[in-house]
DNA sequence: GTGAAAGCGCTAACAT
DNA sequence: ATGTTAGCGCTTTCAC
């Protein structure tokens, strides 16, 4: 255990050439003779060498690495895309760097300091807070949650699901189901996305002539299944019961399923739900849970593809906005 | 929009002063004076400066970073511990970057070989391939699944749990609710952590003179909720059906509620279960899973204190194993 | 086609 | 207490 790491200097040495010409053949660029290339490539063999990132990005002054900022990794709605993300990048040469907020916007912003400091060449947003100032010259795609500034801004991308449509499918399906007082709830902290949600599903009681009402609009300060069961809770002990319900993510969705088992409410029989996302989980639960679709693997997909475009130089600041689906499953 | 990033050099002219100061300043060592600390806090400050990161870790060598490998960000189990890492060494001064595997042993070399060319200062594993070769030259702590060399190597650091007290607790209950055949179904890529979970499951049988079996013995390729399934129903249609089931992972288990809801098969009247891990999602399941409570979370800051003393230059070869406890819920 | 040399931003001797 | 300087490992002009 001499040197801990070999050097391009050492490997220069080595093939009898400069560092100039390893570096050359190396990266592929400027040109070399196929007999200098071949033996620098049997020295770089030979010793197991890899160049050392540090000092690459370092002389670039741009590492080969994309943040990929999530505000709850333990659900798996940001789970899969992470990994979405994550595979899609490593296939092109780039290494993802997960930061989870744990939804905390001091983490977020502590984390976009940090991504900086390390020269990342972008990030990807999922569900950041929508209010987060842009990130100055670094490539940025959002995903899901769209900020307030992405309009303006030069050099962002946005892509995310039509929530507009989403909202309505779900009280769509509800309505349908002959149910008449159809409560919804919603994200406290997400506004914007979930809005449209709000308004789609408004419209739709509209459309077929449904009591809507604000007593009907439910809150909920983070999206997880113990703050759906406590959601669930109140609404099932308010005087009036709603017959159906709206959780705008499968996660809170399956914590009310929870509420009524215990209850011994008979889901669709005594109220029936529907979610948002559909998550693998959602499929899995008892009963299993009518959603609304979203694609959220091509969010990942179409995201890694905008950072590396837009880190090549390209300008990619597009809006992608996919459609949703309904999920006919068990809970309506 | 002029300079980027502004350098150390730009703020030791801003400060009146030279780089070797500034540095001192930001690093807290060296001597100098409050007043030239003072000033050049305050140059920093107005000019929002921050080291890059990239060009620090070159010239010492190291990254204030610790690469976090796990085989399945999608299990609450991995990614309860992904974040509990995250946010205690962040608290440390120190950045996680999460890798998820997805299963593939492939990528995990892979990213061993990316964040040694990254220089991370230090690589935590959890439930890395067992067979994987000690990573020279850079601390490394493993958690869950022991790696077989761990015993030999200088500078590894071992975190789990007892997993043959896991087995025997879980076939105990079992036994207890006046089970007699007990199924037991396994990982097949993880043999140590499995083989004494076998063994503890075979011990307890003993103790209580109930017949095991080979037959009783099951193995699956994949820990997932679909894997849980497709074993299920296999198990349920064998000629002789066990009345009860241990699997090896509580989302194994879960996924074996599917099967058996989906059959009509009344848990624990037709069949009693216990998983293990005790994940958040066993609690909320329906019928709530009986379960081998692993503390996961102690894994994750035992795992975090240990790489960043060896960051530091201690030794911390030690093997920590964590009891484990029966959780009563509703499947047995 | 190849090499010498500058320099990315920082830290750590070594001077003063 | 502070400044000067070498050098980490690499890429990239610029000569030849």
């Amino acid at each position: 255990m001499k040197k801990e790491n070999i050097s391009i200097k050492e490997i220069a040495r080595l093939a009898g050439t400069s560092v100039a010409t390893v570096s050359r053949v190396i990266n592929q660029n400027g040109r070399f003779s196929e007999e200098t290339g071949q033996r620098v490539r049997e020295v770089i063999e030979a010793y197991n060498y890899r160049p050392n990132e540090l000092a690459r990005s370092l002389r670039v002054d741009k590492a080969q690495v994309v943040g990929v900022i999530v505000p709850d990794i333990t659900n798996e709605f940001f789970s899969y895309i992470a990994r979405k993300i994550e595979t899609d990048l490593l296939e092109k040469g780039y290494m993802a760097v997960i930061c989870d907020t744990n939804e905390s916007m001091e983490r977020e912003k502590q984390y976009i300091e940090t991504l900086k400091a390390m020269r990342v060449g972008g990030i990807i947003y999922v569900s950041g807070d929508q209010k987060i100032e842009p990130i100055r010259g670094i490539p940025a795609v959002y995903i899901d949650r769209k900020p307030e500034f992405v309009n303006g801004d030069r050099g962002s991308c946005f892509i995310g699901g039509d929530n507009y449509q989403g909202g309505y499918l779900a009280a769509q399906r509800l309505i349908r189901a002959g149910r008449k007082r159809i409560a919804i709830v919603l994200h406290a902290r997400t506004i914007a996305t979930q809005e449209k949600r709000l308004n789609g599903y408004r419209q739709a009681l509209y459309d077929y002539g449904i009591p809507g009402g604000e007593e009907l609009i439910y809150q909920v300060e983070n999206v997880d299944m113990d703050h759906g069961f406590r959601i669930t809770k109140e609404i099932w002990e308010s005087p009036e019961r709603p017959d159906a319900i709206f959780y705008s993510s499968d996660i809170l969705a399956i914590g009310a399923l929870q509420y009524f088992h215990e209850r011994g409410v008979k889901i669709p029989r005594d109220v029936s739900i529907v979610g948002i996302d559909d998550i693998p989980l959602s499929a899995r639960v008892t009963p299993a849970l009518t959603t609304v679709r979203q694609d959220y693997l091509k969010y990942g997909s179409l995201a890694s593809n905008a950072v590396v475009k837009m880190m090549k130089g390209d300008q990619e600041k597009r809006t992608y906005i996919l459609s949703m689906e309904l999920i006919e499953r068990e809970t309506v």
